[in-house]
DNA sequence: CGAAGTTTTGACATCGTTCAAACAACGTGG
DNA sequence: CCACGTTGTTTGAACGATGTCAAAACTTCG
């Protein structure tokens, strides 16, 4: 899946520099471009923090046989942190072409530490996802995070957002297969609470049913394909 | 169920020995008392670093309905900060009489980043738990972390801890319910991985075999009372 | 001993996974 | 421009791990 972003112009090299941007250090380029399924920051020895300008990153950690845990989608206005040490434990990469601003932790320590304390609320909140809610409820909410940090134009005064992940990203995700993601997302578009017709471009066609069904409030809860409700 | 102290382990965290260190504000007495399912820091204004000196910390989250997802089990050495700005976020609590040495972020800058990366990669890992394991690997890999964080003196050369969770505690760290974290220990207890007779006092009586499950090889899978297997 | 809370066990239900196949989208080469 | 291979998505059927419900067993403590 190529997701070439509309007003992104393709880049044949991944590593541009921007003359006129002020930077942390004086001896990096500020600004990088990542394409789909890159890694970032794997090369780096210091510890670096980045600003999504435009595109999607995700954070996942690996087990050794192959599982795989996203435990953060980060998308534009949002800022990375990345330690050399984390070791194995958690790799950042690039769901589609993505531009990011390259920064000094030492030399913005109060965006550093606000940028820690953000990933330690939202993998909180996360955890409680994987741990403690179904499928519906894990899909919902995650509409809904990616409603807000990739929104496009709205379509008829409705929330539309480009889902940059892959049936495959968003299972990883939300600790689900692909399989149910798929079946969750077809349930909520025959119910009218989402649609879409490219896989990428999807329109929550009821924001407030949605936020029922993240919340927990599932008046029609049953999600499968069920004979009983339309 | 009274806790009282499991005589205090040798400190396996190396920041610990600082002597150096200053304490919380001037006018904060350092160490503080807290009682089982007592709140920690609900009450402070400015962010805070809290040491456990002896006891057992929970940091968890609820949802509106009750839900509740334990992110992380804190034990003797470690550190933990708590910021008020975070709203129902996150809380954090004592799971028996707990001691722990109030600090002030501010002035232990280096402690607060190493505390926050550390919440940052654990709850990375246990996210993955969550998301992507099954009874079996869970509640291995929850007993294997109480183990380190948690020591009694070896048994026969065996590893011994001191279990300060329920087993609704367990259930809602590892994501399970009570029941399965019970059945689960207790076919690791018929296996032969581990031991125990009072609740709260387990003994890993198969450590190799209890990280083969905690990875993901189970030669012998089943976690449930199966006819099939000893 | 009796009451209250916790853990264990059993029987059963179900949600999500697994396995398999059809379908759709897209790029490539003829 | 179309056949074809590749990759991702959807759908169906069946299974099974884990949840739910209920009751018994055990612990603790008065």
């Amino acid at each position: 899946m190529l997701h070439v972003n509309a007003q992104q112009p393709i880049l044949p090299h991944p590593l541009l520099v921007h003359p006129g941007l002020k930077s942390g250090t004086a001896d990096k380029p500020f600004l990088n471009f990542i394409a789909p399924g890159e890694d970032l920051g794997a090369s780096e020895t210091s510890p670096r923090l980045y600003r999504v300008i435009d595109g999607c990153l995700a954070v996942y950690h690996l087990l050794a046989d192959g599982r795989r845990q996203i435990t953060d989608i980060i998308g534009p206005g949002r800022t990375i942190s990345q330690q050399p040490e984390d070791g194995g434990n958690r790799s950042i990469k690039a769901l589609t072409y993505t531009e990011v601003e390259v920064l000094d932790p030492a030399a913005n320590p109060v965006l550093a530490a606000e940028t820690a304390l953000e990933a330690l609320m939202r993998l909180t909140r996360h955890a409680t996802l994987l741990g403690r809610m179904n499928a519906a409820e894990k899909v919902a909410n995650g509409l809904l995070d990616l409603a807000e940090q990739f929104p496009r134009k709205l379509r008829q005064g409705r929330p539309v957002l480009t889902l940059y992940l892959t049936r495959s990203d968003l299972a990883d995700w939300l600790g689900l297969t692909i399989e149910t993601v798929s079946r969750t997302l077809n349930q909520f578009k025959r119910e009218g609470v989402i649609d879409y017709s490219h896989a990428e471009i999807v329109t929550l066609m009821r924001p407030e049913r949605l936020k029922d069904i993240a919340s927990g409030n599932h008046p029609t809860a049953s999600v499968r394909a069920s004979k009983g409700k339309a």
